[in-house]
DNA sequence: CGATAGTTCCAAAGATCTGTGGAATAGTGT
DNA sequence: ACACTATTCCACAGATCTTTGGAACTATCG
């Protein structure tokens, strides 16, 4: 049994999965992934990245299995690979934000101050179906499109400026958007809250939302 | 808002946990880890590196925060930082082994040929309760003493050919080990049905186990 | 208090990764 | 066939990671 070279040799080839995941840009590439298919010129854009570095971080994620292509006439479509690719992620981020104190306090730079009141999944449930609350989505629409929580509306964060006259100025409105470090909530909550509607946020997002197995509408599924 | 830098950072220091998870030895490592405490010099001799090497990846892993230490007289005792470190461990070895193939590939070089029967762990469960297998734990024996299978007995690799009349001929043993890629639970069905015992192997580990919410035996708990 | 065992720190060499322009490739539409 | 768009391949410079000896710490024990 020559397993003194092989063994080496298999947790090499599982590393490769743990490297892709090992660079910032490469997250947040496949944090957009999470919500839909993405072209590479797109990734590029949202990602502050030139294209040629961002099919090579591409490239790095499908070698490992984490992202699978589509070819749509001249443009390719990158997509998670499966779900269990998602669960890795959320895994991942969910160390991340319980066992490292430096990503607790760059999320709070980053999101901001902590004046936004959130909720869980099942008080949002609960608030919705007894009438209390509405639920806007304030991704981009083509995530909307792709998949979201089912009799949420779709405004996007840069639209939901000049769109507040379509929302109910005496009714709870609930907002949420990608994830636990997703930015959009955070910042329409205090814009709304601003302008006298009562605003609070889903805890988490659509990502957390799936992974609990909660049920999302699409358009063909 | 000064988030265009602040997304960055966020996801870079996120990026440290995939980093630690990015390198054969540390998964390695972890997958000890995963089974009880250690001491640095004990890994280092399982993982076949030199300590200083050795201490060094740990260093990784605890400010990823992976693992954390404890202070026992002289030596210092690694181990995993929480339960959702070691799902996240499983779920990078369920992503690796269903969407990479060279994964399974060199999995089975590794493990070598399919030539033992594999039963799931609801099968072990029903088979054990009816009397009809018994369950031998085949990891050394510190990590049986750690956690084990309720009513296995622990027969550790080495140990299992000079030990087999404890063993009943004519009754089914199912083997299991650490986990998916441990190959002593392959190598003790070979070598026991080699002595014409009837053995089967869980097809995964304790881990797997241990992550599915199945009771463990364990000293003090 | 000096010796010892276990671990970490330091510095340096070699390997690997990242980001970038420029060239090459693959479909689309004219 | 030609121009055009989207993407990938190539090569290179700069940054980061890995491994290793040797020195430095820290708790224990005689």
């Amino acid at each position: 049994m020559p397993e003194r070279r092989l063994r080496p040799a298999l947790y090499e080839l599982i590393a490769l999965v743990g490297k892709a995941l090992g660079n910032g840009k490469r997250l947040e590439l496949v944090d957009l992934l999470v919500q839909r298919p993405y072209a590479v010129v797109e990734l590029a854009q949202a990602a502050g990245l030139n294209v040629t570095t961002t099919s090579a971080h591409l490239q790095t994620l499908k070698h490992a299995g984490l992202v699978s292509t589509t070819r749509d006439g001249t443009t390719i479509r990158y997509r998670i690979a499966s779900d269990a690719v998602a669960a890795l992620y959320g895994q991942l981020l969910t160390v991340a934000s319980t066992q490292m104190a430096e990503v607790d306090a760059a999320a709070r730079r980053y999101l901001g101050p902590d004046d936004t009141e959130e909720i869980s999944r099942d008080e949002l449930l609960r608030r919705v179906s007894a009438g209390q609350a509405i639920v806007v989505d304030v991704r981009p629409s083509s995530e909307y499109e792709a998949a979201h929580i089912p009799k949420a509306v779709s405004i996007p964060m840069d639209e939901l400026e000049s769109r507040l006259s379509e929302l109910p100025p005496d009714q709870e409105i609930v907002v949420y958007c990608r994830g636990v470090y997703c930015s959009f909530s955070h910042d329409a909550v205090r814009l709304l809250n601003a302008h006298g509607f009562h605003a609070t946020r889903l805890a988490d997002g659509i990502l957390e939302w799936q992974l609990a197995g909660q049920p999302l509408s699409s358009p063909i599924r």
